[in-house]
DNA sequence: AGTGGCACCTGTGTGC
DNA sequence: TGCACACAGGTGCCAC
C-alpha cells in the first residue's frame, strides 16, 4: 500500500477535479471494506467539497454542510479520476460523480482500506481512527527529543517501532527500511537503545526520503499508481527494499532480508550497526 | 502498559 | 498447463 508519499501524491491527483465539485450521485459497493460502506454516504449527494486533507495515511474529505469522509487506502486502494460515465469495473468500491462531468472511484482489490462518513457538525479528527495516531513526520513534534521520550522503556526494535502510527504516522514498510539504511541503524536494535544523535539522524532522513519521494511521485512496487494512472518512480532509489541478495550499493555486501513483527525488514549488515 | 500474533482480503509470481 | 504456496506499500484488536 500507499504509505505518506503515496497517499499524499493520491491526495494531489485528486484534489484539481474534486476541490469546489459538487457530488451528483454516488456509488456505494456492496462488499465489506475494512468497515462496511455506510449507506449514509448517499447523503453527500448535492454537497460540494470544500477541503482535502492528509493526516497520516488517511484523507479527510471535508463538504460544504460540514460532514465529511475518512478515506483509507489500505494496501492495494486507490482513487481514480474519470469521466463520470467511464464503466466500473472489479474492485472499484465507491464513487462520487460530481457536477464537472468527471468522477472520483475508489478501487481496492484487498479491501483493507476504508470509507468513513462523518455526519455533519462531527469532528473528522475525533473519529477513533485518527484520534489515536501519533506526529506527522513533517511537523516540528517529530524530532529526536519526541522519540527518546516515546522510546523510553520500548523494548521492540526500532523498525516497527518507527512504523507504529501511534508514534509517527505515514511511515510503512518501504521507508522503514529505507530510512534505518540511510541513517546508519541496524533494525534489530531496541528502540530505548537508540542513541540521541542517531534518533537525529533518523528524524532527518525520515523527512528528507519522504518528501523525495512525494516529488517523484511515490513508490511503485507492484500495483500502486496516483489517480492519473501513473505509477511513482522513487521505486528507483530505493537502497535495500526488495534487493535481498544484491550487492549493497555503498559498500558490496549482500543485502539480508529478515522478519520482524510479521513484515519483512532489509538491510546492509555491514553498514547498518 | 507493552508486546506479539492474528485477522481481514485478492492477485501475482514461483516452483513442482 | 495446472496447482499449491508464499508473499505483498496496513493496522486494529486480542490475548498474554
Amino acid at each position: 500500500m500507499p504509505e505518506l508519499p503515496e497517499v499524499e501524491v493520491t491526495k494531489m491527483g485528486i484534489s484539481p477535479a474534486l476541490l469546489h465539485a459538487t457530488v451528483t450521485d454516488v456509488f456505494i459497493g456492496e462488499k465489506s471494506l475494512r468497515v462496511p460502506l455506510s449507506q449514509d454516504l448517499v447523503l453527500l449527494k448535492g454537497h460540494k467539497v470544500t477541503d482535502i486533507a492528509r493526516r497520516g495515511k488517511y484523507i479527510v474529505i471535508s463538504f460544504d454542510d460540514t460532514s465529511s469522509i475518512i478515506v483509507h487506502l489500505g494496501m492495494t486502494g486507490h482513487f481514480k479520476v474519470q469521466d463520470a460515465n467511464a464503466p466500473l469495473i472489479l474492485h472499484d468500491h465507491f464513487r462520487m460523480y460530481l457536477d464537472n462531468g468527471q468522477s472520483i472511484t475508489l478501487n481496492d482489490a484487498r479491501r483493507f482500506g476504508l470509507v468513513i462518513y462523518i455526519r455533519a457538525g462531527d469532528n473528522p479528527y475525533e473519529n477513533k481512527f485518527l484520534k489515536v495516531l501519533g506526529v506527522e513526520p513533517f511537523s516540528d513534534n517529530f524530532n529526536a527529543t519526541y522519540l527518546l521520550n516515546k522510546f523510553k522503556n520500548k523494548s521492540i526494535a526500532i523498525k516497527v517501532a518507527i512504523m507504529d502510527s501511534h508514534i509517527v504516522v505515514g511511515v510503512g514498510n518501504i521507508y522503514a527500511s529505507e530510512s534505518l539504511f540511510l541513517s546508519g541503524i541496524d533494525p534489530t536494535t531496541k528502540s530505548c537503545d537508540v542513541k540521541k544523535e542517531q534518533l537525529e539522524k533518523l528524524v532527518d532522513i525520515i523527512k528528507d526520503l519522504l518528501k523525495k519521494s512525494i516529488a517523484m511521485g511515490g513508490t511503485t512496487i507492484r500495483d500502486f499508481s496516483g489517480a492519473d494512472g501513473k505509477p511513482g518512480y522513487f521505486v528507483q532509489n530505493l537502497f535495500v527494499y526488495g534487493h535481498e541478495g544484491e550487492p549493497c550499493k555503498v559498500c558490496n555486501t549482500p543485502i539480508v532480508a529478515i522478519e520482524q513483527g510479521q513484515r519483512r525488514t532489509y538491510f546492509c549488515p555491514h553498514c547498518q550497526k
